[in-house]
DNA sequence: TTAGGCTTGATTGCATCCAAAATCAAGGCG
DNA sequence: CGCCTTGATTTTGGATGCAATCAAGCCTAA
């Protein structure tokens, strides 16, 4: 999932243009950059093997995205995030993915719900960090993968992605506290997408999400920059 | 807020990028390029006196605002909406715009609702489609020029530019049907605002966009290609 | 007559070169 | 001593030219 979210546009651009885009965009989204860093595009063309302009087209795409920020005859950065700015991207989440679920929930097969449910024993058990967001990306993402190609889909994979960063400082320093709803959470929504109450599905991810933006009031120290 | 909305980015990229893409995604919005319509990077290139150049950026740029699609060796067609497409922007609209609106009742000032009650009765004594469609735009976007630069904002300019063209076709088709319900919904809401009620406007807001959704089922003739 | 392959034309994609703008550093001035 | 100004360097932005790719039309064969 996180490999075809990386190249979800792979069809689109230059070929080169695409694959420079999804390598950075891997790049940015592991915290190989980290936001505010710059992003030089001969550093990037010497890297691929290319000239700037294919360069020039990643960049501009994920700047779309939102992964990217550009300033005329300036330059490039990875993008930062306010508090206020993960705030609301948080509380778009909160009103749209439950959605996103809520629409797949009859197109979700039963091996499907069999991974989710493994997806979320798995992360019970892990203790790294990394594995966790991962797992919990995928968790998340994949229960939505009947839907990937729409629009809908789109959104929520760059919501995802935008705060990607922001979520591994977050969870590093908060992880232990919230843990337990959290686990409790996922449990609750396999349980419902089992039932097909898709329903009580959505109504428990809108919590899920909301219990992060709210224990961020605690934990301010995040977006210290 | 339209002129606005049009070169909202124009800080980014290079000028000339940031003039085309403001003036195609004019073009596009006025109507004056139809959905499925052939845009050629070289067309573009001479009607602005650019190289094509700039002219690729201004096309990722407007590719990411879901104006444009663009295939690998192809080219660029102004971007075409399914029904399903629709609907789905329709339930994110349904989501995302009230929580914009609620966000931003206690930044709205007095003369700015003044605004808003005029638009509103100016709609009301409007009989052209075009005019009313620049109208309602007003009304909806400029009760969030307030967060106008933030996350949320963004997104529901473009939500409503992808839907626009569709828009445009479908109150031609509908109108006079459900245009009491909607005037009455825009009364409800400048009231809402003025008592400084969020909650009752993002209620009205809701259901005032969920109307022009389930409309829709009744006239699938706008999506017939 | 129709279906398939091929050739030709048009259009996009990428590389190189040149110009313009911004940044950074050093120097002079207040 | 600090701030502003000015210059050189770095980096991006844009134009042109050529190669690669796709689409459509033609020709051939069944």
């Amino acid at each position: 999932m996180t490999k075809d979210a990386a190249g979800e546009e792979a069809a689109s651009h230059g070929a080169a243009g695409a694959r420079i885009a999804a390598r950075l965009r891997e790049s940015i989204l592991s915290g190989e950059y980290a936001p505010g860093a710059r992003i030089r595009q001969e550093d990037l063309a010497d890297r691929h093997g290319a000239s700037r302009l294919p360069v020039r087209d990643a960049l501009r795409m994920l700047e779309a995205e939102g992964l990217v920020t550009v300033r005329a005859n300036a330059g490039a950065w990875v993008a930062t995030l306010t508090r206020a700015d993960f705030e609301e991207l948080y509380h778009v989440r909160e009103r749209v993915e439950p959605l996103l679920l809520g629409m797949n929930v009859p197109l979700l097969a039963d091996d499907a719900i069999d991974r989710l449910e493994a997806l979320a024993a798995a992360m019970e058990a892990s203790s790294d960090v990394e594995e966790f967001l991962v797992l919990d990306r995928e968790f998340h993402l994949s229960g939505y993968a009947a839907a990937e190609t729409s629009v809908l889909g789109e959104l929520v994979v760059q919501l995802w992605n935008r705060t990607q960063h922001y979520r591994r400082a977050f969870t590093r320093v908060f992880r232990g506290e919230g843990d337990r709803s959290a686990h409790h959470d996922h449990h609750l929504i396999v349980g419902a997408l089992r039932r097909r109450d898709a329903e009580e599905a959505e109504r428990v991810l809108g919590i899920h999400i909301r219990r992060t933006r709210l224990e961020l009031e605690r934990h301010p120290e995040v977006f210290e920059q």
